[in-house]
DNA sequence: ACATATTTTTAGCTTTGCCTAAAATTTTAA
DNA sequence: TTAAAATTTTAGGCAAAGCTAAAAATATGT
């Protein structure tokens, strides 16, 4: 598999969370920031190796070994985003750009022996799950803040937006993994929440709610 | 700099070593396992970039800035060495494969702040010095196994040839870095060498003794 | 010195991955 | 239901980095 082949294969399996019933080209270029015709001519590609099936004007679907490919450039990305937060000191906001490079170095004992250093973590920084040497995930029921009870109080696991803009949004606002929230109160004119951080307060807009995920404690 | 480009400065670089008058088309396509014509057309293409001087039918030599991206790519290749060795459980002939691939990740926080989770090493693996942020060298003077004196101690410092062979043959002979070595006889008829580690004693051959470093201790 | 050998360069072709423009197909909506 | 809009594919090109084969320049040997 080329850089290209596996940064295709990654967008597809990302996209089918989605839609369910293939990835459409257009959806396909715009995750790739590139043309519906280079998009076409990937899926081409891919289904030639099997990675896919492919039916012309309606959609891609990933093979098993299109599937089993995108997992482990996924596990590679994320246990380098782990190394990089828990070892190099980068923030949550950094991490994407670098690890979009380390993903696609392809050795076994690299990825294996790195898992091993970092204890095998299960999670990324951004709350994601890593999947193991076998591919499996392990998942925790996610609550989207914007559908949390008011009166609970929660444990912040993850984001839906990964953009740095976002990230440093919760950063100013001390919110990161792991952070205990408390809903105090919500707004019925726009969906906004009051939240207790610690001693702090803090009111966010329904559109961080929504991108915020959390588990009820 | 794309990564055809930085090998190509990175050999050149190595080569200079050698050839300090310009280096020649065939050794640097020899150098690339490539053909002539391919290490003459991306000659000229660093010349454009003004990476090197290039005086057709006698040679290539680095400019400064040809000089510092080549110290950047060997500085990162010789710290992720150090970083898959001590961290990671590589062994000596393992690393260079993997240390080819993630030399290329251009990122300075990455490159910075790997160098200091590793100590600011200054030599790797194999001894060879790690240029630091601002591309300077710590030099050892190093002497030949093959021109050293009968009755001195010496520690292994480093190697020459770095193949997976030698590498491995040195492995299995429990000579490593820092192993003390004392010179016991040197056999005048074929120049091999008779060597006390610790309290057993080998026999190289004379090709093994130039390939290793030494310093008088 | 001059023919031969070697080295280096040029010319032209291949593949990968992208592009634009045009054609084909599907969807939408009047 | 049929014309317009949107989507997708095809066709033809471009740049990078490699290749082979042939031409040009330099080196060598007698």
């Amino acid at each position: 598999m080329t850089l290209a082949e596996e940064n295709y294969l990654k967008a597809i399996y990302h996209l089918e969370q989605q839609f369910k019933n293939g990835v459409s080209t257009n959806a396909l270029a715009e995750e790739m920031n590139t043309k519906a015709s280079s998009a076409t001519d990937m899926v081409k590609k891919l289904a030639d190796k099997n990675m896919l099936t492919h039916i012309p004007y309606q959609g891609a679907t990933l093979s098993e070994a299109g599937r089993i490919c995108a997992v482990k450039v996924i596990r590679r990305h994320r246990l380098w985003e782990v190394f990089l937060v828990e070892k190099l000191n980068f923030s949550w906001d950094e991490v994407h750009e670098v690890a979009e490079h380390l993903e696609h170095i392809n050795s076994d004992k690299l990825v294996d022996e790195l898992d091993a250093f970092l204890g095998y973590p299960t999670y990324d920084p951004h709350g994601d799950p890593i999947p193991d040497k076998e591919g499996k995930f392990t998942y925790i029921e996610k609550i989207v803040l914007a559908k949390s009870e008011v009166g609970a109080t929660y444990k912040c696991i993850g984001v839906d937006d990964t953009s740095s803009k976002f990230l440093k949004y919760l950063d100013s606002n001390n919110i990161g993994l792991g952070t205990i929230i408390k809903v105090i109160h919500k707004e019925p004119f726009d969906n906004s929440l009051k939240l207790a951080l610690g001693d702090s307060e803090i009111v966010v807009s329904q559109s961080v709610a929504k991108n915020l995920y959390l588990k009820k404690i």
